[in-house]
DNA sequence: TCTGGGGTCCTAGGACCC
DNA sequence: TCTGGGGTCCTAGGACCC
């Protein structure tokens, strides 16, 4: 039987965990808190009462979040994925799930050696526990033969209180749980997908589960066809972790919108650095470049602009230098004067483990010279922090984007040196 | 005023090969 | 005059996930 867990509210969650005097008050997590608001990430369910949603823009309830006294916290990725590591360890420990994996930062698949559902559920409320002793976090579980129907499952733990959280589905209840769930309830099937099924008369998973196997394909691409199978109790889904990411990106919205190259340079170098670091502490190498710009869409009143351009390196590297010199070439190369740019970013590509990567007889990048550079800079930023060590084109030490020289969304101002 | 930041996989179509 | 038929690989963009 395959598991599956799912953290509930998860960053709301670790922010009661380090504030207990919050816990029964509606707390939510944003991003981007000082830079006058994003969007809202997380939410506890008491604050889902007030009427709030995942992906509400802060500055739109901001009435709501004040009346109400809501606790409000800014994101920090890096504690919510050091609890998301204590939950693994917790439960690899327990011995009870076995293949244990990780498949986001809330959430994880599993494997339970038995198969008869009283001893199941025993099995999981012993899981639950200690994941909420050891690590105070509240999770949801769901239990099936495929992957799909286990995440079904957990749907049915989270929407229906009498589940206690844990929700287990047989082959004798698989049809009358699908009749109750809508289509896009389904893990794969998305916003585009679920619409257009629905035009077809496919209103809940049993109605998608009941089409036959050629017209889902005809309907859908091959991850239809997978879903497909997995809802009638096929596996259909391989989740063996690939060894390391196939990409890693860094992109960030600006709280206020740049028009000047240079402002963008400096940006744009401070991200490539970022990943580059990134890059090494997990021991690979990129291959390919991706730099992408873009105005704000939400300002249906400026022209709309946006371009991205990928360079393919010579030689695969994680040199600083090299990768943001290429950015910012590619940057030159999209840059279009006049617009007035909000979001901007940068994705390496092509990875592949450094040991593993045949040298290149021709490559003057990565030089034992330029190694030994990366490595001394990322023991200085380790100890002194990131950025203490940087290229002279990433500007202030601070590391926030600085605002003299930009605009506001709504007033350019003239440029200062 | 103010709307995130990561990822994966699939497909169509072009470029290229014989 | 008449211009095939079979492949592979790559990439951009879309759809999906959290």
């Amino acid at each position: 039987m395959i598991v599956h867990i799912d953290c509930n509210s998860f960053y709301a969650s670790v922010e009661i965990v380090s504030h207990p005097e919050l816990a029964g008050r509606p707390v939510v997590v944003a991003n981007n808190n000082e830079a006058g608001g994003g969007i809202i990430l997380a939410l506890t369910k008491e604050a889902k009462k007030l009427g709030l949603r995942r992906g509400d823009p802060v500055f739109k309830v901001r009435k709501t979040l004040e009346t109400n006294n809501v606790a409000m916290f800014d994101a920090d990725l890096r504690k919510y994925r050091d609890m998301s590591r204590r939950i693994m360890k917790t439960v690899i420990e327990q011995e009870i799930i076995i293949n244990f994996l990780q498949y986001s930062v809330d959430e994880f698949f599993g494997e339970i050696p038995v198969d008869d559902p009283p001893t199941v559920r025993q099995c999981l409320e012993q899981v639950v526990a200690v994941i909420n002793d050891n690590c105070g976090i509240p999770v949801s579980c769901g239990c099936s033969c495929t992957y799909t129907l286990a995440k079904t499952a957990t749907w049915f733990a989270k929407h229906y209180e009498a589940y206690n959280g844990i929700c287990i589905i047989t082959p004798e209840v698989r049809e009358k749980a699908l009749k109750k769930i809508p289509i896009e309830g389904i893990w794969g099937i998305g916003r585009r997908s679920a619409p257009r099924l629905k035009q077809y008369g496919i209103i809940t998973a049993y109605d998608f589960a009941s089409l036959g196997e050629s017209v889902v394909n005809m309907l859908m691409t091959t991850t239809g066809v997978r879903t497909w199978r997995e809802l009638h109790g096929i596996p259909a889904i391989d989740m063996t972790a690939p060894e390391h990411q196939q990409s890693i990106m860094h992109s960030r919205t600006f709280p206020f919108m740049v028009t000047e190259l240079e402002k963008l340079h400096e940006l744009l170098s401070n991200y490539a650095a970022d990943v580059a670091a990134n890059l090494r502490s997990d021991n690979c190498l990129c291959r390919t470049i991706t730099v992408f710009v873009c105005t704000n869409p939400h300002r249906t009143d400026l022209p709309q602009y946006s371009n991205s351009d990928t360079a393919r390196l010579a030689a695969a590297t994680s040199n600083t230098q090299e990768i943001v010199r290429v950015a910012l070439h590619l940057l030159d190369g999209i840059y279009a004067k006049g617009y007035k740019y909000k979001r901007m970013g940068i994705v390496l590509g092509g990875i592949v483990e450094d040991a593993g990567w045949q040298l290149d007889l021709f490559d003057k990048v990565n030089t034992s010279e330029n190694r030994r550079l990366m490595e001394a800079t990322d023991r200085l930023n380790a100890k002194y922090g990131r950025g203490t060590v940087r290229l002279s084109v990433q500007g202030s030490p601070s590391r926030k984007p600085p605002t003299p020289s930009t605009d506001t969304d709504s007033q350019p101002t003239p440029t200062k040196s």
